[in-house]
DNA sequence: TCTTTTATATGATAATAATCATATCATGCG
DNA sequence: CGCATGATATGATTATTATCATATAAAAGA
């Protein structure tokens, strides 16, 4: 090993990371290698040596996406950090939100690997929002799935209305609905 | 007019009949303008005749789609538009589905014009699943929001995951949803 | 039948795409 | 200090892109 023995594993989670950035902004067909290498600092020479194809790529990057599911496990509160998810703010910031609302129509056009990786990281968020669901409620797997659609369904919503009267009002109606579905008392 | 007053004009929603199950199939960067215009029986030549630009084309896609806002209009059974809506069915049928759904992730990438026919898309089925909130029930505004919000992070979610035990459960647990909000006590 | 007008086709341009073969660089070991 | 090797760069290939200028086809009125 000539180079460092972690130099080619951080550029490719420098690759990683800009390339879900350029996805979550472009889309998948609408940003090519040339443009994420380039973003990394590098040519696209290199790339091949990291990833077999660009679709491995984006299969990689929804990998390792699990922010959503991290900040629930890290925080107490699953209100504060839906409320935060449902925010004009976070609509307002679609190449660094969270992968799963933003890349959802990208998914079934791309193969096998990608749907995989989606549903591994649904699997993992539904876990961290039933962990949420309050002891002794019923039916937490339920609860889980609905706040889930609500948030996937209302900012993804939001966001091709973009900044408006109606986006507004459509956030805060799937915040409150998301966070009755996990914690309050129906269902 | 040497050729029918309404040859231009039917030709021209062929092509949008065309271009709009191209791009829920491929999406916006994933389909060029050669195919769109062979998929309507002609050559590229033509289409710059009838719209200004690819842009203009995908807002006038959107501008275009109110299928399932007229089935909630002819139908008396919101339940069973929204439980055909979510349903493994209409899931597999992507090219085919609505657009407000397939094409969530796209319009923020587009222009001005795309995320205006998309909001007003949104406004009108708004105003169908209203209209089918149960007389007397309250907030049938917020009723409305919630359902659409269900429908289409729903079936973008179960598309993402393809077919499977998860992708069921989740479209069963958003027509519980969709149409308790709609109909149902709470709220 | 011939002309005029409208609708579509052909061909071109300049840009960018994914992928790969080959070349060069940087670095730690001897 | 130089060399071997792993990491990146260069250059090329083949394909496709949006857009437009120009050419052709079709059809209705004379």
């Amino acid at each position: 090993m000539r180079y460092a023995p972690e130099h080619k594993a951080r550029t490719r989670t420098r690759i990683l990371d800009r390339a879900a950035l350029l996805f979550r902004r472009e889309g998948f067909a609408g940003v090519g290698i040339d443009r994420i290498m380039e973003a990394a600092g590098l040519t696209r020479g290199g790339f091949y040596a990291h990833f077999r194809s660009k679709e491995e790529l984006f299969a990689q990057v929804l990998d390792r996406e699990g922010d959503l599911a991290r900040r629930l496990r890290e925080s107490p509160d699953a209100a504060r950090v839906l409320s935060g998810y449902l925010d004009p703010e976070n609509r307002d910031q679609i190449a660094r939100g969270c992968s799963l609302a933003t890349l959802t129509g990208e998914v079934p056009r791309r193969g096998r690997a990608a749907r995989r990786a989606y549903t591994r990281q649904v699997e993992q968020l539904l876990e961290e929002l039933e962990a949420h669901v309050p002891a002794g409620a019923r039916d937490s797997r339920s609860r889980a799935l609905e706040a889930l659609a609500l948030c996937v369904g209302g900012i993804g919503l939001a966001r091709a209305m973009g900044d408006g009267e109606l986006s507004r009002e459509l956030l805060a109606r799937c915040r409150d609905a998301a966070c009755a579905a996990l914690e309050g008392g129906a269902a």
